[in-house]
DNA sequence: AGAAATTAGATTGCGCGCAACTTGAAATTC
DNA sequence: GAATTTCAAGTTGCGCGCAATCTAATTTCT
């Protein structure tokens, strides 16, 4: 420590309880959880030739058919640079459609292909096999989830208010 | 529900429960939280030229100098085909040196220079305001955070075990 | 109605993140 | 001690993820 006494400044106070270490911030430990499960994912959706961020676009499309991309995207928290080339490519693998919506053409409405809607079912055991591979039981990461939702949220309105 | 009797196959109970929900999976709760750590760290990392995992690399650095490139990817769950483009940006821009291990060719050593030394000071303020912006009480955190890094350990240890 | 502002989406550029492969050095094996 | 194997790092290719910019359609304002 550079001063033992009692009276540290603010930067010294940050360092002495170690807060920039790796191990004790939560950012990493949500970072590395994000890829451990994009790892466990992959084998899975493999088989189905996706990959995950495809698969989040599937799944809300598999919940209500015919969403505009604006629409996915605020589920997603994802902008249209990163949506336009993936749906394309979820297109071009024959799963969904991109159409212009016929009243407003500003927006781009997709929809599941029959390819698209077979596709769920060999889907539908996936979850027991994250679950599985968690380890912890399914009330427990429930929990977990919520906790987890909670503080995306508060980080998400942390950047919105400042507009 | 397509079955409404008793006895289900095992892909309508899981259809049931409502597993293929994008709400209910804890996988995109992680995925988008980390998102949302990004986006607050983004405006901090920014006014030191930085990017986020850049700033990991520097965290490892700033506890112990002259790791080697394989210590930083197995602390990070990072491979080479990330890491040496990352530290040669790192490098470009005057914030550390890699060299060769004079005793283990194969290995690369990395150390900060002592421009690289001098940022953490200006780094010392973020935790707080990541703490800030999360909205909870720091113990409330470190738990969220251990239960977070159980979650990825045992997630990497089903992976791991396929060898 | 016409001008200005807003909105949804497309495009470009850059930095991950990872699979697959290559290179060169060290350790093992025989 | 020479051949094989293992290991760390580098390279290539592709798909995000996001900032910045552009285009075209709609809405708002006057």
């Amino acid at each position: 420590m550079p001063e033992p006494g009692p009276k540290r400044s603010l930067p010294d106070a940050c360092e002495a309880e170690g807060h920039l270490m790796l191990a004790s911030q939560i950012c990493f430990a949500v970072y590395s959880a994000a890829h451990a499960f994009n790892r466990v994912y992959k084998p899975l959706l493999d088989s189905l030739g996706l990959t995950y961020p495809q698969y989040l676009v599937l799944l809300l499309l598999w919940e209500e058919d015919g969403r505009t991309m604006k629409a996915l995207g605020q589920r997603l928290y994802l902008d249209s640079g990163t949506l336009t080339p993936l749906l394309k490519r979820l297109e071009a693998a024959g799963l969904i459609r991109r159409a212009r919506d016929a009243a407003d053409e500003r927006l781009m409405r997709v929809t599941l292909t029959e390819a698209g809607q077979d596709l769920r079912q060999r889907a539908l055991p996936f979850p027991a096999e994250i679950v599985c591979a968690a380890g912890q039981s399914p009330e427990k990461l429930a929990e977990l989830r919520d906790e987890i939702v909670a503080l995306r949220d508060a980080l998400h309105a942390t950047v919105s208010e400042r507009e």
